[in-house]
DNA sequence: TACTCATATGAACATTGTTCAATTTAACTC
DNA sequence: GAGTTAAATTGAACAATGTTCATATGAGTA
């Protein structure tokens, strides 16, 4: 039995493979949506049989909820690369921060928003709790903004301000519903933040 | 050849028929979400083969599309039951409403929002104007309440609005993710519009 | 080298959307 | 009412796709 830090030529094969499955995965539902996800095509393009894909992710969804844990990460990251220094500056940079990154990434976040499980297994625990983690995002320059407010209700201010982002962000970018174009979507949250900032007593010195 | 007006005997069945059909899919779908929605399953449950199910609605997808259509027009006929004596109460009456939609009809409405064509073949122009009918129908009291604004504004005011409030909706009622209670989310949605309201410098007054 | 066992394979199976040749039936004619 | 016709209905067969598992392969080990 070898030690921890070595790893077999086993284990390289089996994370490279791993890591490709999931490449080429994301590259098809980034391009072409989740329905268009197929065991199959997969597994061609990786040129490995449709059995690895399952001993390696256990089942389909297992492929789609790892590209989804990985979309919410990259996302995460996003979000916490915007500066903290001035908490309003703060605010609209990770509105149009997740703009950016919606935009860009348009069909794995609505694989991450929309997937549902086969029949009704629980969605996993970690993902959840790296979305609500997102959420909480804008908890800490809402705490500087309103000191006198409680716990509480900040917490519920971000989840509130989060949603209606995301609802003004993901519908307006629905092409086949409205198709805003990015640039004036920008100006709309600009402008959403404006106003709901200014109800909060917050002036936005932008 | 006999008058309009008459109705033979196959058209009889045949609109019998698709009603059944459509009252299936749409019980399956509110029930056990679009993804647990299967032809043969349907066809056993109003007794007719599959192949009748395609002579009505071409594929499946046209279904799916006929239930969405109906509860957009649900939807569209609630909203527009809102009282509009007084613009204020119109606003929050029709947020609120859209809630009790929404909370009692979920999966119909992730049907609505979520389904993706198979292909890319586009989404049906009459129901995207629906929605973007429901959409408008903030237009009104949005320009009661501010006369002096230009049209273009509050078109796209009362389009940022309805996208905030679907959005704080349905992330809020995404059970697998938030799962807010109904009751506190109708608070958290009048607190949105009692601050968003009050940064476009109308008075709640409720 | 020979042996062992984890891994990879892909044919076979299960589920589900879709088609269409054969059948049934309403509508019409006499 | 019997016969004719055209349209609707049927369900078996097909196609696409997720899933399984007996078998083959090959990495690790003595």
């Amino acid at each position: 039995m070898n030690n921890v830090q070595e790893e077999s030529l086993r284990d390289q094969k089996k994370s490279r493979r791993r890591r490709q499955i999931l490449e080429i995965a994301r590259g098809i539902i980034a391009a072409k949506g989740l329905r268009s996800l197929k065991v199959r095509d997969v597994a061609e393009a990786v040129g490995c049989s449709v059995g690895s894909v399952y001993n390696e992710f256990g089942d389909f969804d297992g492929v789609i909820l790892t590209v989804n844990r990985e979309t919410v990460q990259a996302l995460t990251a996003r979000l916490r690369g915007v500066p903290a220094e001035d908490p309003v500056r703060q605010l609209y940079g990770l509105a149009e921060t997740y703009l950016d990154f919606f935009a860009g990434h348009a069909n794995l976040l609505r694989s991450l928003f929309e997937h549902r499980m086969e029949d009704d297994r629980p969605y996993p625990d970690d993902i959840l709790q790296m979305v609500m983690d997102a959420f909480a995002l804008m908890h800490p320059p809402l705490v500087r903004l309103l000191p006198d407010a409680d716990d509480v209700k900040i917490a519920l201010l971000s989840r509130t301000l989060f949603s209606a982002v995301h609802g003004i962000i993901s519908l307006g970018l629905e092409e086949r519903m409205v198709a805003v174009p990015p640039q004036m979507l920008r100006q709309q949250i600009e402008q959403f933040l404006d106003v709901h900032l200014g109800g909060l007593g917050i002036l936005p010195q932008r």
